[in-house]
DNA sequence: GCCAGGTATTTGTTGTAACAAATAATTCTG
DNA sequence: CAGAATTATTTGTTACAACAAATACCTGGC
C-alpha cells in the first residue's frame, strides 16, 4: 500500500490489543453511563453508592477513603459529594472521636436507587457479555489480570472497585 | 430474607469483567494520554493525525469521515481541527469538485509530530504488554472481538481504527 | 497553650466532551 | 430555476475532570 513503514508484526498487535481493550471498555461503560444518567447519575456517582452500599455497615465510608478509593482529588470528592447530598443520596456526618473527619453514608433513598441501578446494570452485564462463557470470561479476567498486576497500578489495588475480587 | 442478597456467582463474574476490562483499559490509556500531553495533545487529536498520516496519500480525509471514525459530533471535529490547525499539525482544502467538503492533510510538521508520538507509543505498548506472549494477545483480542461484534456498535465498525484490523 | 500536621472544604481556573440549534455554502433533483 | 438535501461551520450551553491554592477545623505532641 502506501510507502512508510510497513508496521512490525507484533507492534501492529500490541496496538491491535490496545484497541480493542478501549473500544470494548468505552461500549460497555457507554451503556452503563446511560443507565445512570437516567437517574441524574455518573458511573462515578454510582460507584460511590456501590461502596456506600455495597461495603459497608451503618457506619459509612470517610471521604479520604472515598477518594482514594475512586482515584480522585479530594476537592473533586467534595463536589462529587455536594451533588449527591443534594439528591438526597448521601448524608454527611461529622465523626464525634476524630472531628475532622467526616462519613458519608447512603440514606434510605440513596440505597433505593443504588438497589435499583444495581439490578439493571446486573441484567445489562448479562447482555454485554453474552457471548462469552463464564470460562471464557475468566479467562479474560486471567488475562487482564497479568497486564494490570504488571503495571503497579499502585493505588488501584487499594481501590474498593477490585476489593474481594482478587486473590 | 438473608444479610443482603449474596451476588451470584455470574453477577459477579459479569462485574468483576467488568471492572477489570475498565480498569485495564484506563489504565494503558491513561499513559498513551501523558505523552500525547506532552506534545500539547489529546488522545482525539493522536487519533486524527493516525488517520491522517497512516491511512492516507497525499490526499487527506473529509471531515465528515473522520467525524464518523471518531464517533464524535460533526461540530465537535470542527472545533477539534481548529486547534489542530492553529498548531499547524494539520491543513484544510476545499475539494474542487463538490466544494461543500473540505478534507484535513497532515502538515510536515504534524507527520514529524506524528512520527515521534508514534514511536513513544509504540515502546510503551512493548512495556505495556510486556506481560502476555504474543498469543496470549491474540486471545485477549479474540475475547474481545466476540463482544465488541455482538453489540453491533454499527458505527465502531466504520471506524477507522479498526480498519485493516479485522478480517 | 502552641504548633505541626492531617482532613475536608471552598473557590476558582482550565480544557474537554456532549449536545443543540442556526447558518452558510454548495450540490442535487424535479 | 426553485427547493430539498448535504457538508461543514459557528455559536452557545451544560457538565465534568483535573488541577491549584487558600482556608477552616481538628488532633496530637511538645
Amino acid at each position: 500500500m502506501a510507502a512508510a513503514k510497513p508496521e512490525q508484526a507484533q507492534d501492529r498487535l500490541n496496538r491491535e490489543a490496545y484497541i480493542f481493550l478501549n473500544l470494548t471498555s468505552a461500549s460497555l461503560a457507554g451503556d452503563i453511563e446511560r443507565l445512570c444518567r437516567e437517574e441524574d447519575l455518573t458511573e462515578a456517582h454510582f460507584r460511590v453508592l456501590w461502596v456506600l452500599c455495597r461495603e459497608t455497615g451503618a457506619d459509612g465510608r470517610p471521604m479520604g477513603e472515598i477518594a482514594d478509593g475512586l482515584i480522585n482529588r479530594a476537592a473533586d470528592v467534595t463536589r462529587l459529594m455536594d451533588k449527591m447530598e443534594n439528591l438526597g443520596l448521601v448524608r454527611r456526618v461529622r465523626v464525634p472521636d476524630d472531628r475532622r473527619r467526616v462519613v458519608a453514608k447512603a440514606t434510605p433513598k440513596g440505597k433505593k436507587v443504588f438497589e435499583r441501578l444495581a439490578s439493571r446494570i446486573r441484567s445489562l452485564h448479562v447482555e454485554q457479555w453474552s457471548e462469552l462463557t463464564a470460562s471464557e470470561q475468566r479467562q479474560l479476567v486471567a488475562l487482564l489480570d497479568k497486564v494490570l498486576r504488571a503495571r503497579e497500578v499502585s493505588r488501584a489495588d487499594e481501590s474498593w472497585l477490585l476489593r474481594g475480587t482478587r486473590g
